[in-house]
DNA sequence: TTGACATATGCCTATATGGGTATGTAATGT
DNA sequence: ACATTACATACCCATATAGGCATATGTCAA
């Protein structure tokens, strides 16, 4: 079978970049659709479609009013990959610890395999160092 | 074109919840791939596909031992995807207050259009409310 | 070397998508 | 009524899957 639906849950809604930026931009307050297509430089049919993705899965909010239709994000349809993020918080910090710890070891017996004990590289560290 | 790749990015590797799943199953401990494919009862074919996109964007580090190949969740991946969800915490939490406010409100004047203003929906609210 | 075990890849298929373009529809203006 | 504005849909197409199955690769054991 092919990828899963993405108006199936927000992690798969929230997969798409151009989605995650309509989100930050209606964040806040409601726009129409109009000011999203300007604001965003994507085409109108476009952006139809991601909000109607969007409200599938109940991120994202609409109202009419005259012939506009205004749109916000519903933040609190977030909270569930917040929860789910933060239930790896706990290991995140492990491995600063762990990292750290290491860093202090080589930093005392004058090791020179650590390049810049200073600047202990975190964001990205290389995604598969060889381990021993 | 079509949806952008998996392996572009963390947000589009954990769309996937067989890949959460395995995720989750690694975080905290190393393990064979052997040990996956029993865990979550997946075809071995497929759980070593996902664990190629989930290296591919650095959410787990692999390690050789002998025949076998040990994975575990590098959980500092998943911090982007964490910190871009908390970028809407001070929303839902203004939703909240918005609701709450206004239950507070209609409870102090004996509104009767709150059902039962002890237990307010905020987890999973109707996506399309008719507002107005 | 031969064989068993642990994983990774290759190949094929059905499907879901996102972009682009054209068109449908509803609301407002003249 | 007719034109215009503001969106939503329909349709077509190229593409990236994910699943299933067969097979290749790498490692250890006898």
């Amino acid at each position: 079978m092919a990828r899963a639906s993405t108006t199936s849950d927000a992690f798969n809604a929230v997969a798409e970049p151009r989605r995650r930026e309509i989100l930050s931009y209606l964040a806040g307050s409601e726009r129409p659709v109009g000011d999203i297509v300007t604001a965003l430089g994507l085409e109108q049919p476009s952006v139809s479609k991601h909000l109607r993705v969007l409200r599938n899965v109940g991120l994202v909010r609409m109202r009419c009013q005259g012939r506009q239709k205004l749109y916000r994000t519903n933040a609190e349809a977030i909270r569930p990959l917040y929860e789910w993020a933060s239930t790896f918080e706990r290991y995140w910090q492990h491995q600063l610890n762990r990292v750290k710890e290491r860093a202090e070891a080589m930093v005392r017996q004058g090791s020179a395999e650590l390049k810049s004990p200073g600047s202990i590289e975190l964001q990205s560290p290389d995604p598969n160092p060889k381990e021993k």
